[in-house]
DNA sequence: GATCTGTCTATTGTAGATAAAAGACAGAAG
DNA sequence: CTTCTGTCTTTTATCTACAATAGACAGATC
């Protein structure tokens, strides 16, 4: 195989989401930018939509026969692209496993593993090494650094720095900046899932990177906010396998960030500061224990 | 070709220029922790030594014939690595020429243009995408997002919340500590270039980035000296590129340097905050002036 | 005249192949 | 018994090829 055909079979997916509720296909452009592809995939998706008998397409003409069904998409494991499979498979590897720290991570066996070319498992690696885990030694292997408290402590300590800034300029976006009215979303999804708790707080995850990183996009820096990615894969697939207390803990995340959140909305500098610190203190702690 | 021998190329100069002043040759293994290349790359070193008369050669009897004359090195074109080709020739465009902010980048035409395949150059733009001036469209192109005063602001604000916090902990250092010798030496080099400013100007860009890696080192945390490398990179091809006041820019620098440098040496927490503030606010206005 | 479709071209993502380089191991030499 | 060399295997760096996807343009349709 030369590329796989993911984008196609995950916008087919979608285009049969849409179709469970419209029962009308709009024009090929039109649909190409409702799914966030190009005309040839939407004229591929239609093409299989109308093998399957789901449609009949003549020019313009899009005539819906019947509502789609578990069937007719695609199963989910093929809409993942290429890159996505090896992320988590290699996370699962150094974060799951028992990789230790100075181990050799060998390319060829890796795509092996996972059953790919190199040369996209080299790609994954490269774009993978900004994170700070790994390291390569030119003409030979890359080396694990691994996932060690000195490097959450490293983490952390610039996350700190870069959401205590982004929290102060946080206070100084003008009323009608889209970022309050985000705020509130967020404030109030957090009031949701902490009155049904029990059977939610899975949902923190989510929600949580979606918080602090409307508050690093305050700052307008590239830097702090592409650095907010690492943060996000870190938490991301620390909270993925790591389970312990978790209830509790993002119980207490959620009702630290709206406090973090009163701060915000107050625009009073100290108590931004006080609540983001206090905060980030309780996070540095619940990523220090479950490492050792 | 599936691989430059640059390496090989690269390894060989360095051996002839060994043979410059020692008239003997150490063991296989030796040589190559000494070159830092495999003991592949040694044989084959000389192997070609043998071939051109240098030496003879009979297993662990290596006779040294003649001294090595210019004809004998590779041209230097050839010992420079695929990537660092890449890098120069697309910093030039994106620094140098006309290329404006938004532009879309094109591997294939990229490839053509320098003269490689298509993955050195992607893997290039993979590696690059970190510093912040281009990005990618998924399945498309890559944008770029330009060497402009906001990229310049976003830099160094970060770079300067980093260094003063790096130049805090330098103060901390235990006494032993290499640093202070690093230190020391780096500012005997400012003395002297300064001492022969006219002349010997052209050498401060180097030094620059050597002493504040330094202290960048001193934070001990690997995103802050990652960073450096962004830093790095903007103020190499930066001075390479516009040379209007270099003289006096280089010497105001570096007297700032030296101030700054002593602060540290006095471990003055006050003192070390206002000279890194200093150097830094003016070297934020260089880079500034620079690009409008 | 604006938007659509048919068709064609160019570029990206990925696999596979191959030379260069690293590195493993056994036996030789000190 | 330590370090070296000869030989062989494995891995990396890079090129090329090709399917998937994006994107351009002219003529058709509203």
């Amino acid at each position: 195989m030369a590329k796989q055909n993911t984008v196609f079979k995950d916008a087919f997916n979608r285009c049969l989401a849409l179709l469970e509720t419209s029962s009308a296909l709009a024009s090929e452009p039109e649909l190409g930018s409702q799914l966030g592809v190009s005309r040839t995939t939407i004229r591929a998706i239609l093409t299989r939509l109308e093998e399957i008998g789901l449609i009949e397409w003549s020019k313009r003409r899009k005539v819906v026969l019947r509502k789609p069904v578990a069937e007719d998409y695609f199963p989910t494991e093929e809409t993942d692209s290429l890159s996505e499979i090896i992320e988590r498979s290699f996370m699962r590897r150094i974060l799951a496993g028992g990789a230790e720290p100075g181990m050799q991570i060998n390319e060829l066996e890796l795509a092996r593993e996972i059953g790919t070319g190199t040369t996209s498992v080299r790609e994954f690696l490269i774009r993978f090494s900004r994170f700070g885990l790994i390291e390569k030694r030119p003409n030979s292997h890359w080396v694990l650094k691994g996932f060690t408290p000195e490097f959450a402590l490293e983490l952390t300590e610039v996350r700190e720095m870069f959401e205590l800034r982004s929290a102060a300029a946080f206070a100084h976006l003008p009323d009608g900046h889209p970022a309050w009215t985000e705020l509130e979303t967020i404030a109030e999804l957090h009031r949701e899932i902490l009155a049904d708790v029990d059977n939610r707080y899975r949902e923190f995850s989510e929600l949580d990177e979606r918080f602090h990183l409307l508050v690093h996009r305050a700052s307008r820096n590239r830097f702090i906010i592409d650095f907010y990615d690492i943060i996000a894969i870190v938490f991301h697939y620390h909270y993925q396998w790591n389970k312990t207390n978790a209830r509790q803990r993002n119980a207490r995340a959620m009702e630290e960030h709206l406090a973090y959140i009163d701060a915000l909305k107050s625009r009073d500098p100290a108590r931004i500061e006080d609540a983001c610190r206090r905060h980030l203190k309780s996070a540095r702690e619940t990523l220090l224990q479950s490492i050792n």
